[in-house]
DNA sequence: AGAGCTTGTATGCATTTGCAAACGGATTGG
DNA sequence: CCAATCCGTTTGCAAATGCATACAAGCTCT
């Protein structure tokens, strides 16, 4: 039952390869992999590590990341927003940095999404976004505004 | 330069979790594996499947492609999602919102920086976002919201 | 002083990965 | 006809993953 509902990335691997016109025993010499376990891997006996699947991809000369969102190793799911995207994947900045500002981005949405829906209220939030809530989740006392 | 020199994955994620202020034990929660396999993945004694590191950065809240990117097992260079480009084009956000997460983000950069090239103790900044940078950076006056 | 709580680490064990070698089945050709 | 290759699959087996359990060090109470 743990089985992805959908086209198991064997089925995927196979249908590239064949596609590809190229033999088992080819796609495994040029990725580098052992031809048994690649016939294993293409009929869902076993389930291939990462660097497995990335010298697949790369013997298939297909993209990584289409082959780990088929393994269902990346949760391709729709980038709610660009912006928690692009936060979460920078690497350039600190944890908790990074836990500041997708806090901080977050109530900004939940405030305007509460404006749009209660009508033109401008006024009515005094405090939209209190430091108390932004204090009591991240570590720093900052944030006092005025 | 893009890629911050990172010894091993272990070590981001131990980097990571530290930084989040988070135990060991929590992390390890909220990912769905066992404490003691995060520990030894942290000191590098076992290398994690895809599965585990997309559970670990599910966990941490951070991007598992960061993590691919990390553990090199990714090497085709997507562009890391720029996070102001992200800001700038989000529409669901004010213009002073925007100037907010803006603001905020250059001065984490410009802190992290600093940090850099200056100490040698990347770890260990007693308190490396404090809120007086922050104010004192702020150019217009406060982060009032609408 | 201890009990009680947390933190991170070492150990034993089932399960799995991944490979090398051996196996049947088609096709070709000498 | 039956070697000579191709093809993909099955079979053991070393090595690794990942977990549950048990352990040692640190901190806070009363």
């Amino acid at each position: 039952m743990e089985l992805p509902k959908v086209g198991s990335i064997g089925e995927y691997i196979r249908e590239q390869r064949t596609q590809a016109k190229i033999s088992l025993r080819q796609l495994a010499a040029q990725a580098g992999v052992s031809f048994p376990y690649l016939s294993q891997v293409e009929r869902g006996v076993r389930k291939p590590s990462a660097e497995i699947l990335n010298q697949i991809a790369k013997g298939l000369r297909i993209s990584s990341q289409a082959l780990y969102v088929q393994a269902g190793l990346i949760d391709e799911r729709q980038p709610d927003s660009d912006v928690l995207a692009a936060i979460r994947a920078d690497v350039t900045i600190t944890g908790r940095q990074r836990q500041v500002l997708l806090d901080i981005y977050e109530s900004f949405r939940k405030e305007n999404q509460a404006a749009e829906t209660e009508g033109a209220q401008p006024t009515q939030p005094a405090e939209p976004l209190d430091a108390a809530s932004l204090n009591g989740h991240a570590t720093s006392e900052g944030y006092n505004l005025p």
